[in-house]
DNA sequence: TTCGCAATAT
DNA sequence: CATATTGCGA
């Protein structure tokens, strides 16, 4: 069956796994004994170019969607940013230094004809009394994701680590102010939540915060600013540059997370249900880990 | 202008 | 539930 989805429900991913880590669609998935057994419609396997042109209507959705973000605050400014060169793919290696501060306002816009879309589910419209308002999918705060957050935040004395700071540094693309606001008044909350009752029983209600490793360098740091490590170097270790891209919305409710048991001071609790669709072989990307950099923060 | 926060909204 | 938005006083 094919699960429904509602419009807004387009989430967002990092480090989605590369196609070699994929179950290739070109695969039957189902046994034709089986479906025929089970009255499963004998669906034609898919073909190599009907993979590629599937692909290339999603993509040409999502780059849709980033264009008019990107035309829209195009008007905001002077600089251009050319923008030709997406690289929502694996190119993700950009190497790019975060102190241009030519950053592209995100801005919603008002479109005029949404394009028929293809299967893609990307603006399942239905545009009701969404009007032409594009909005823009919610972000999810994958393991990944709130990883970066906290290393940046750690990084940064609590005296910086204000959104609009946390959000230039963790370099993501598409990641707005107002998501890391979100995200840390959020954050700021369970963390002081912690703090009254270190001991409570592990409120299975904050899986995020409680998988991940405490960022125990919360701590002051004056410091006029700058960063440096124990060499005296200015130092941004983190990944050069994520892609938040939107994840067709395929809702993944149905599974937990692990035990989170907890009591102690450190946090330990694992991967929940943030982790889309059901494979294992995920760990292919290397934005899973937890990459302890060297805290200048004392 | 941005922050921080609570109250809402979705 | 997790996020987004909004309103307001710093």
């Amino acid at each position: 069956m094919v699960e429904e989805v509602n419009d807004d429900r387009l989430l967002w991913e990092v480090g989605l796994p590369g196609a070699d880590d994929l179950t290739p669609l070109t695969l039957q998935l189902i046994p034709a004994e089986l479906a025929s057994a089970f009255r499963i419609s004998p669906e034609s396997s898919k073909t190599m170019t009907d993979v590629n042109r599937a692909s290339h209507n999603t993509f040409s959705s999502l780059q849709r969607w980033h264009s008019q973000v990107e035309d829209m605050a195009s008007m905001n400014n002077s600089n251009f940013k050319a923008f030709g060169e997406e690289r929502i793919r694996e190119e993700t290696l950009t190497e790019k230094d975060e102190t241009d501060g030519s950053d592209p306002r995100k801005i919603r816009r008002v479109e005029s004809g949404d394009t028929e879309e293809a299967d893609s589910a990307i603006c399942n419209e239905d545009d009701s009394s969404a009007k032409t308002l594009n909005k823009r999918p919610r972000l999810v705060w994958t393991p990944q994701l709130h990883t970066r957050f906290i290393e940046v935040v750690a990084h940064l004395g609590i005296k910086n680590a204000v959104p609009k700071t946390i959000m230039q540094l963790m370099n993501v693309e598409g990641l707005t102010r107002e998501n890391v606001a979100s995200h840390l008044q959020k954050y700021r909350l369970y963390t002081k939540r912690m703090q009254g009752q270190p001991n409570e029983g592990p409120s299975l209600s904050d899986h995020l915060f409680n998988s991940m490793p405490a960022p125990q360098s919360l701590r002051e740091f004056g410091e006029s600013g700058h960063l440096r490590n124990t060499n005296g170097h200015m130092e941004m270790p983190y990944q050069p540059q994520m892609v938040a891209m939107p994840m067709m919305g395929m809702a993944n409710r149905g599974h937990v997370g692990m035990p989170i048991g907890y009591g102690g001071g450190e946090p330990v609790g694992f991967h929940n249900q943030y982790n889309m669709v059901q494979h294992r072989e995920w760990s292919g990307n290397n934005f899973g880990y937890y990459h302890p950099v060297a805290s200048n923060d004392k």
